[in-house]
Formats: C-alpha cells, structure tokens, sequence
DNA sequence: TGACAAAACGAATATGATTAGCTAAAATGC
DNA sequence: GCATTTTAGCTAATCATATTCGTTTTGTCA
C-alpha cells in the first residue's frame, strides 16, 4: 500500500463526501487537507482555490444525478418510468444532501457557466423530458410538464432533506401520493393536449 | 434629521436586503457594518455574531411569509385559495431570492430551534393544510396533500430563481400548468378519499 | 445635573483562504 | 539509463473575516 499521489478527482469526491456529512460549514480547506493527508496549499495544484473547488462540486453533482437517472429510466416507460426516475430522484438527494443542497443557490449571476456542467444539466433536462414525452405529451406541452414534474420531485426531496416537513407522518407515504397527484395531472394534461 | 442608533431588526433588515441584492458570499459583517455606518464590532450588541444573524435570518424568512400566505388566503377557499397562495408563494421567492434559498440547508442538526422561528413555520403548515381542507381533504389526508402541494410550489420557485430551467420557455406558463396539474391531481385524491 | 445602561469604538487575536518561492519527486525525451 | 522538465508538495508570509476585550461615548431618567 504505498502512499499514492492526489489528483482533482480524489479532492473533489473527498469534498463531496465533507459536504454530505458534515454541511456546507465543515467544507473548509483546513479539513480538506488533513483530511487527505495533505497541508491547505497543496490543494492549490488541483482545484482553483474553494470557488474553483465549488463549481468542481456543481459539475460533481449534476454529473451524478444524470447517471442515476439515466440508469433508473432504462428500458421503462409511461407510468413506471415516471415513478423509477422519481425514485431515485429522491433517493440520490437523500444520499448526497449536502452536495445537492449547495447547488440550489440563488444564481443568474456566473454567465461563463462550466461545460461539463452546462452538459449534464442538459443531460437531465433531456432525461426527464424523454420520459414526460413517452406518456403522451409532445413539444412545449412537454417541456412545461417536464418543469412540473422536476418541481414537484426536487421540491419534496430539499423540504424533506432540510427538515422542512416537521410532522411526524410517514415521508415514503406522503412521497406516493405526490406521485400519484403528478401521474393523475399529467393524465388529464396529457388528455386535453389530444384535443388541440 | 438626527442620527438614530441601531437595534436588532435595523441590522437584520438590513441583512436581508444584502442577502437578496448581492447573495450568501456578499453576506459578512464587514459589509453590514458599513451598510449600517458603524464599527464591526458594534453589531455585537444586536445579533449573536454571525451564526446569530443567520438563525435570526431564518425566523425573518419564515415571519414574511407566513404573512403574505396568510394574507394571500383571506377570505378565498378551494380552488381560488389554493391558486392565491401559490401565487403569493412564488411571489415571495422571487422578491426575497437570497433570504429564502439561504434558508433551504441539509438541517437535522440544530434541535433547539429558534422559538419564533418554529412558530411561524407551524403558522405556514396550518395555512396551507386549511385551504388544502377547504378543498375536501381531511386529517392525514390534508396533511400529505399539503406537503404535496408545499413541494410543488417550493419546488418550482427555487429552480426558477437559481436559474435551474435553462431553457427559454415562459415561466409564467409552466407555473400555470404546474398548478393545473396540482389541482386535477388533487381533486382526484379528493374524490378518492371520499370513497371511503 | 448626575448616575446608570446601552451602544460604539479601537486594539488585539484566531481562523481560514490565498500567494510566493523553494525543494524533491515523477514523468519525459534522448 | 541519464538529463531535462514538469509537477506535487512544503514552509512562510499575507490578507480577509469573525470574534473578544476593555474603554469611551451617548442616551435616558431619576
């Protein structure tokens, strides 16, 4: 077992997995670096300083979230890819809430957004949108159901992550009756778009 | 015109203005201070540091709303009421970006919450579940719809003010479907219930 | 007016991010 | 295999920010 060099990748999963244990209060450099083994400066040579560090973590999660999906929704369609990609929708945000939660900020500001990023943003746009398509709803129709149906996911997933729901009521519960509220709407949505 | 002294609410006021102008990196007691003409230091005497500032950022967030919601619902029921409240949601997330998402944090992890601050996220629970009941749901069936119905709404609005829906598609108009979708879902889990 | 309490201040300290310059190890080219 | 070049890592120094302390100023009110 002999002592192996850092690389980006190794900081960045590192960073993920501060973020997700401890919160956004723990991700400092200091830890980062004891935690590696290494001292603060060295981590200068693989990501550009914390802001570096943190678009390193956004293109990290967005990356992750679209393999899950993309493997969740293989080979379903209709109803039960609905549900799947919802299911691990929620499951990847309960597993990475950290890094997930650093993401939702109040943004419109960097213009030079990262590539890969930017493509697998677009990746789960497309993912979700696909899956929307097969259940009957084409075009715009889609892409405003697809916003919906993201909503609706994301919204339950942060809320429950960040104790939002106070209640003590079973959360897998309520989960199944918004999907199924979703599934009744995009029915009648679905339906109605026929008609046109 | 005499100069008047600072209290508690002026500095946190204050906060909140920066927080939705300029965002969570902008937010330092340095900036405060001069925002407020005065001395770091001095903000000591009004909030608890900076960890102080931000649980008192949390009850300022979650006070504002429970009003607009509160006066979004008076004298509406049902459908009407359910589509006021959203709308006056949104509304909020889009004037207060940076209060509201800076509240939205991977928790479960400070128990003893601020009590003003509990009280008021109860108040925004018992406005929603009430219009939910004024729309036929009852006991835990009101409370998953109202979860549902939070989560759609929250939903939404963050991934509209962190610029999560990139595509140049009206936003106004997704959010009309959104509610659409919210509200056949929900009369069909109505219809439902009664059933039994 | 005079005493008390609250607010503000300057100075000092601690932590964390960042830069600069140096060294040693690893990769590369011959 | 050896010389050159690149790269990772280090120490030391600097900067920004939060926080504490003791003191001074300023309002309040008896």
């Amino acid at each position: 077992m002999t002592k192996t060099r850092l690389d980006a990748a190794t900081v960045v999963n590192a960073a993920a997995e501060l973020l997700n244990r401890e919160g956004p209060e723990a991700l400092t450099l200091g830890r980062l670096a004891t935690m590696l083994g290494v001292q603060t400066p060295s981590l200068y040579n693989h990501v550009d300083g914390l802001s570096g560090l943190r678009r390193e973590l956004a293109r990290l999660n967005a990356q992750r979230l679209a393999e899950e999906l993309t493997e969740a929704a293989i080979g379903k369609s209709g109803v039960e890819a609905l549900t799947a990609l919802a299911q691990a929708f929620r499951a990847y945000i309960k597993t990475n809430p950290g890094l997930y939660l650093a993401n939702v900020r109040a943004s419109a500001s960097q213009p030079p957004v990262d590539e890969r990023l930017q493509a697998a943003e677009e990746r789960i746009v497309r993912i979700v949108t696909a899956v929307i398509e097969s259940f009957g709803l084409k075009g715009d129709d889609a892409l405003h159901a697809a916003r919906a149906w993201r909503s609706a996911v994301h919204g339950f997933a942060s809320l429950e992550v960040s104790g939002g729901f106070g209640l003590a009521l079973d959360c897998d519960e309520s989960f199944r009756r918004l999907l199924e509220v979703m599934i009744h709407g995009l029915q009648a949505a679905s339906s109605k778009a026929e008609n046109t």
